[in-house]
RNA sequence: GUGCCCGUAGCUCAAUCGGAUAGAGCAACUGCCUUCUAAGCAGUAGGUUACAGGUUCGAUCCCUGUCGGGCACGCCA
């Protein structure tokens, strides 16, 4: 309907202003009912081109539009020469159907053929998830919906690095808890039998300090029991870590309903020549350069005050060496689209990634960056700093445990990614029945009892939906179809919030047509037409529901 | 000190790429269950959109400045 109204205004303006340049008239929705179901402000825009008050231009475009009543009930001018559009009930009652013949209402092919790269999570296995983690996760699998439901073709990818001082630190950290329990065991001969090592033990400066490094240590006496001769830097330690706790990662992502298409390994770049190819790249544009042993990236060519460090004089990469090789690597397999999921911390990196891809000769517009702020943790009323390494923070698993999995997608989900995030665990804790998600899935199984209801009754099947005439059914057909709208914009502003508010709208729309139209008791051909538009709302909400990530129960 | 993000009802947040009278939820108050789920609905109250200018038909949105909060500024990741 937006398409065909304005290809026609523009047609109409095109024919009354010859010499004009019109711009693709813009249709929005109107906040007030009043105000139609659709308005353009095209006769405002135009006005300064043609001459002419905004009032007339709108009146001489109202004239001229060739109205199809089918489509079209009305055309009014209002305010400074706001043009609204309103709908013709046979057009929306026809959409009903519409919406019954597509099981997959609400998809569009707008990014038909884009390959779509998404890489979120992307955290080191130091340890189990935490919701700081969350917002990225529930994010980045949101917008992989999203963008697959507007036609893409989309892999998510998990990055991570298992080689730095961070993931030594935790095989350390592993070992010494590994020492402390061989001591308790007796060296596994039996209480207060002193045993001798070969080599020293001591917990790491700066190492991790979580229960979860005991379970590890545990799990490797069970396997290799108490072994007097490894040293602590024994490889051993780390392989063991990052198994169980990837292993532990996967299973909070898989009780979110988050499954990773791919993980790539940072060191993958380090083996297969990638890091020297950026290098040899940027130094050919004289972009590189050698001092005080190390290697410098010319930043201060992009408008930054100091340059930067790829290759520290130990020979070593800084993260930000194989950031940009990472991102040449995707753009290398070809995807039209790359999208990192970034918190505040990382927003003064990805520059450099960029204007090192663009001078490599790479395409760095395809690199699409969505930068979420904060969360910040609420417990009894103070804002509650997180460590992983200090393990002071709450697991996603432990909150998941006390919410489920539904409300936490939907906390990360329900506020714009560029606002501050307050989490109160209190208030997570005690949602329960006062939590927004429940609004959304109580519409959903309150139309799934209706409906189990009717099917007992013997309703018949066959609507004659040209009887939904009132003005809740009205309304709530213009609601259910404004859903490919809503899913399109949420995806290409990367915002899934617009969606959540589109659902509670047409929850609102729903709920204000129960309350108002009955169906057991009314005549049949009504009954069957409502028993439709009943099918058509469970199809938009669990649809939405789907996107979300979030169950659509059949009863609550 | 420099750069980026943010500042909207008592609290948490919206406001459809500059649109018409700035909206929800929670908290407060008033009504509605003999009828398909009251986890719902209807209503009342709550605002100088931090502040001061500017741009134009029109600004919560764009520009400048001030104040306040967060983050980043390392041969850490």
């Amino acid at each position: 309907m937006h398409a065909y109204l304005s290809a026609t205004l523009s047609e109409t303006a095109a024919r009354l202003y010859p010499g004009a340049a019109i711009p693709t008239p813009q249709i929005d929705k109107p906040r007030l009912p009043e105000h139609g179901d659709a308005a353009t402000n095209l006769a405002l825009v135009l006005s300064k081109s043609v001459g002419k008050n905004p009032r007339q231009v709108a009146q001489e475009l109202v004239d001229a539009f060739p109205k199809d009543d089918a489509r079209v009930a009305a055309l009014e001018i209002a305010g400074p020469g706001f043009i609204n559009f309103r709908f013709a009930a046979g057009w929306l009652q026809h959409q009903v159907r519409a919406i019954l013949d597509q099981p997959d209402f609400g998809k569009t092919a707008a990014w038909a053929g884009k390959k779509v790269l998404v890489e979120f999570v992307s955290a080191n296995p130091t340890g189990p998830l935490t919701v700081g983690h969350g917002r990225n996760a529930v994010l980045g699998d949101t917008l992989a919906r999203l963008f697959e439901w507007i036609g893409a073709e989309v892999t998510r990818e998990y990055y991570f690095n298992n080689a730095g001082r961070q993931m030594r630190v935790l095989g350390e950290s592993v070992a010494a808890r590994y020492h402390e329990l061989s001591v308790d065991l007796g060296g596994g001969v039996g209480d207060g039998v002193e045993i001798r090592f070969s080599h020293p033990f001591h917990f790491p400066e700066g190492g991790y300090e979580g229960d979860y490094i005991r379970d590890i240590a545990r799990e490797y006496v069970s396997r290799h029991g108490v072994r007097t001769d490894v040293s602590q830097d024994d490889p051993s330690f780390k392989a063991i870590a990052e198994e169980l706790i990837f292993a532990d990662i996967q299973r909070t992502l898989d009780r979110m309903q988050i499954r990773m298409d791919s993980f790539f390994n940072e060191d993958d770049l380090y083996r297969d020549g990638s890091l020297e190819r950026v290098l040899d790249g940027l130094r050919a544009k004289d972009l590189v350069y050698d001092q005080d042993g190390a290697v410098w990236y010319r930043t201060t060519a992009f408008g930054k005050e100091k340059d930067t460090v790829l290759v520290k004089s130990t020979g070593e990469p800084t993260y930000r060496l194989p950031d940009i090789a990472y991102h040449v690597n995707k753009l290398e397999r070809k995807y039209d689209r790359c999208v990192d999921i970034f918190g505040a911390d990382h927003i003064a990196t990805y520059p450099d990634v960029l204007s090192a891809l663009k001078a490599l000769g790479y395409d760095e517009q395809k690199v699409d960056v969505l930068v979420y702020q904060f969360v910040t943790i609420v417990q009894d009323g103070k804002p509650f700093k997180m460590s992983t390494r200090k393990a002071n923070f709450v697991t996603l698993d432990e909150l998941m445990d006390e919410v489920g999995a539904d409300v936490t997608r939907f906390f990360f989900l329900m506020r714009s990614p560029g606002t501050h995030l307050e989490f109160d665990i209190a208030q997570a804790k005690e949602a329960g029945e006062k939590n927004p998600v429940f609004y959304l899935q109580y519409a959903h199984a309150r139309i799934r009892s209706i409906l189990r209801k009717v099917e007992e009754a013997g309703v018949s099947a066959e609507a004659d939906l040209g009887l939904l005439a009132h003005e809740s059914e009205l309304g709530l057909i213009k609601q259910l179809i404004a859903f490919p709208d809503a899913i399109s914009s949420a995806a290409e502003s990367k915002e899934p919030h617009r969606l959540i508010n589109h659902l509670n709208e047409t929850a609102v729309a729903f709920h204000k047509f129960y309350h108002d139209c009955r169906i057991l008791g009314e005549a049949p051909a009504l009954a069957a037409a409502r028993t439709g538009l009943l099918h058509a709302t469970a199809r938009v909400l669990r649809n939405g529901l789907g996107i979300l990530g979030i169950s659509a129960p059949e009863s609550m």
